[in-house]
DNA sequence: CGCTAGCCGGAGGCTTTGCTCCACATCGGC
DNA sequence: GCCGATGTGGAGCAAAGCCTCCGGCTAGCG
């Protein structure tokens, strides 16, 4: 068994008719998590693939191969929205207007509000992806810093939360109060900026936001431990050799 | 079907052991509400209060009426606090201690958290109080702008904003990242000061964000329209006018 | 063409949760 | 202590989701 670890394509080449179907699928996920997050069930998503559910599990055997094969290209938006700011000249400029781009990402589409606050154990992938965003966004805050445009005492962490906290807000206000995410992170670029004498108390630490992203991706049935994922993946899970993992 | 609102107090004197019931279901019900949410299975409450399920819908005969029943005391305390704040001298100490209050009454109670953020449509006693606690809220803001405190474009609305956010923050670090929510908080109030020259895109207006609570309510299987509301009041459906008050 | 590996669909088992209903138990006035 | 009004528990039904399994279909190679 190759441990390829997860096919974002397919392992060979598929028949017709089945890559057709597999493209299908991905489409209506991408529609189906757009509209209403990563936890809608998967049989509304193979329905409007007109496909069956035996289908969509043949192709993906679990949530999360099938949220991270559909949602691939959105978070390399995400990615590159980071790299891109950091093209900007002015630090300040291009810290806000990502965190701008971001929001809105995630006010556009729900399911990548939830990918970007939760860890993908089994696709390697994905996270990769995402450690690329991070790296440009912790280099972001530091110049902008440098530039006295920011509180020094900004942390990436802070950009993880602003993310939940918009998350929620866009999820609530919806349609039916539009201008509420614009408002809320205007608010929060207003936060960020520098202001004499005002200390805040200690951020949460890079370790307990990864540990709040694991418990994240387990509400949305993803399981994020070792041992699951790599049964998941068809890999061998730690200490191999067991009959079953105990997990189940 | 007698018409009365709904019963604060059971409509007439219960049996001794059927009170000792009602009261074990209403403190299991704010256990269990405050670990896990307003949509808690109604079986773990039962369960927990040593009770057989059908005990529970005797006595309230919809999720929203123990909702109500078992939470007038917790948001009466966030009532308190908004008029209690209104006692301090120094109006920036009498808003932020109020803000900060209320978001540590929703990090220690998901069930207060998420009953804050929605209507309850069944319950005019919960709706007075909260009606009671956004004059004082209102009256607050208010006046920390005329003492030049408070940036002159921050609303009410955004208060209800950073609650949302807040919650989601608050449930999603939990235990995990505990400063986590203060550190959020403390950004918040940041960005509730004044800064000249620098301008919000326009707040989501009151009736909107009345509208935003209206489905958050029923997200968590609360029928706020007034027609299923009435019905399970055994009340009247239409035309009676003395609805809710419009906020502000 | 004909054949078969590969693919398809959805029936159906399982679990969780909501809610109803009624045979039985208990309280408490007399 | 009797006895009916009152209360009790949980069996049981329905709905929604997850996921597996298998009888039948078809694409595409030879």
């Amino acid at each position: 068994m190759a441990s390829s670890n997860q096919p974002a394509t397919p392992a060979r080449q598929l028949r017709a008719d089945a890559a057709r179907n597999r493209e299908a699928v991905l489409c209506a996920a991408r529609e189906v998590f757009a509209e209403s997050g990563l936890d809608s069930p998967l049989e509304e998503i193979a329905r409007r693939a007109r496909v069956g559910i035996g289908t969509l599990y043949r192709r993906f055997p679990s949530r999360e191969h099938l949220i991270a094969a559909a949602l691939v290209g959105k978070i390399t938006e995400y990615a590159d929205a980071a790299e891109n700011a950091l093209g900007e000249a002015d630090p300040w400029a291009g810290l806000s207007g990502f965190v701008r781009k971001i929001c809105a990402l995630q006010a556009g589409d729900r399911g990548l509000a939830d990918l970007l606050l939760m860890t993908m154990a089994t696709s390697g992938e994905i996270e990769a992806i995402r450690e690329r965003a991070n790296r440009a966004a912790t280099e972001l805050i530091a110049r902008a810093k440098a530039a006295g445009t920011v509180r020094p005492d900004l942390t990436g962490e802070d950009l993880l939360l602003m993310m939940i906290a918009n998350s929620s807000i866009a999820a609530a206000a919806g349609r039916d109060a539009p201008c509420a995410q614009p408002r809320f992170v205007a608010l929060m670029l207003e936060s960020f900026q520098p202001r004499p004498d005002s200390a805040l108390p200690r951020p949460p630490s890079a370790a307990e936001m990864r540990r709040v992203m694991t418990r994240l991706a387990a509400a949305y049935g993803c399981h994020a431990d070792p041992a699951a994922a790599a049964e998941l993946c068809g890999g061998h899970p730690p200490q191999s050799s067991l009959g079953q993992p105990a997990a189940h």
